[in-house]
DNA sequence: CCTTGATTTGACCAGTCGGTCAAAGCCACG
DNA sequence: CGTGGCTTTGACCGACTGGTCAAATCAAGG
């Protein structure tokens, strides 16, 4: 929503002004479209600006380049994706607060697909610009939470499978559905609510899998 | 292995030359290393050429173009992609057959993760050049083999779920460990066998979600 | 109104891309 | 050994890409 881990080439004190707000927003709006439909390389500077009703010189005198506002969306995106992992509460009810993980990754899968899709892309790539996160950030949170359950299942509050691989299974399931939606929709056909199904159907797996 | 669904330009009458044999080999798998690893704007002819050891008009002699290509390696994929879903067998014994299913899926996710990753990438575009087989073919083997679930569901043999979602859910396990493999890794850090603690723990959750 | 800095743009550039083509090499067979 | 068709290639092309730049426009304060 905020926060742009990205030099900002204007103004040299402080503040920015309204319009380059409006503008830097739009550029990632834009380019959070246009990334997450045609992957990187895909992508054109020039798509991107139309997209954000910029001329191609002028989205270039907010981001550097093009790899600036591919980085500029994949910092934003790593919070918002790692916070609901965060929410999980050590001192609350073990099988309870995995469903509500599950529950809020499906939502953010539901609500904000391009960023998963962009997120997928990412990583298919070998994740040339998320090494160093997932190396760093993502493996010290999945370390810390991993014990959590761990202690949970040595308590017998949960049952018994491999913590990583639990959350391996969280979030290969509900991104499944943002990213592999052309194929989600063609096997269900019409007439279905696929995220409604799956919210259903992935407590049902979770509540089976872990009940002690 | 064999079989390319494409126009082969020389030759009218009959066979190909070993010489034709080789290159169109080589080709498709430069193609599937290029394609797989860069996506399809990111990979080259030039680069999937001299991967492939010839000069990038020859690679035109035999393919009319980087789309041409790309389509055969799908075409070519698909079928390796559906045998294993093709292979559960109505007569089987329910829960013993839906885990032969997850392994299978499984070995083919660690044998050919260039594939799984073509596919993704392929499908996280909006699958503009498979939507056709997704609707059909694989719309129908799906509602097929779903029909087979939901009797075995029906008997009691299987717990009751949606049976199109346990494939999906089938799908999302078993191609997460090829798809974000550099996450997984980057996750469990080293002196793991990803696959194999994938095997063990896939085994215990379809085993517990679909016991009767 | 006029200055000053922020913003916007048209013109342009060098590099790369997918693809073409005519000519050259190569090979098997008569 | 020569010939005809398969195979290979160097040179080339037009389109497009990411990015630059100097000049024009705009907005706000004095």
């Amino acid at each position: 929503m905020s926060m742009d881990g990205q030099d900002e080439p204007p103004r040299a004190g402080g503040g920015r002004t309204r319009i380059q707000e409006r503008n830097r927003a739009a550029i990632l709006e834009a380019g959070l479209a246009v990334f997450s439909a045609t992957g990187f390389s895909g992508a054109t500077l020039d798509r991107i600006a139309s997209e954000a009703k910029l001329s191609k010189p002028n989205l270039l005198y907010y981001f550097p380049s093009k790899e600036a506002v591919h980085m500029a969306l994949l910092t934003n995106l790593l919070d918002a994706w790692l916070a609901p992992l965060r929410a999980l509460d050590p001192e609350g009810e073990p099988v309870a607060e995995v469903l509500a993980y599950v529950r809020r990754k499906l939502d953010l899968s539901r609500d904000f697909p391009r960023e998963s899709r962009l997120f997928a892309n990412e990583v298919l790539r070998g994740a040339p610009h998320l090494s160093g996160v997932l190396e760093g950030e993502l493996a010290a949170l999945v370390e810390d939470k991993a014990a959590v359950l761990e202690r949970w299942m040595a308590e017998g509050r949960l049952a018994r499978v491999p913590p990583k691989h639990l959350l391996f299974s969280i979030w290969a399931l509900t991104q499944h559905y943002a990213d592999f939606e052309p194929q989600v929709r063609a096997v269900l056909g019409q007439g279905h609510d696929p995220f409604a199904e799956a919210g259903d159907y992935l407590e049902t797996l979770f509540r089976r899998l872990l009940a002690p």
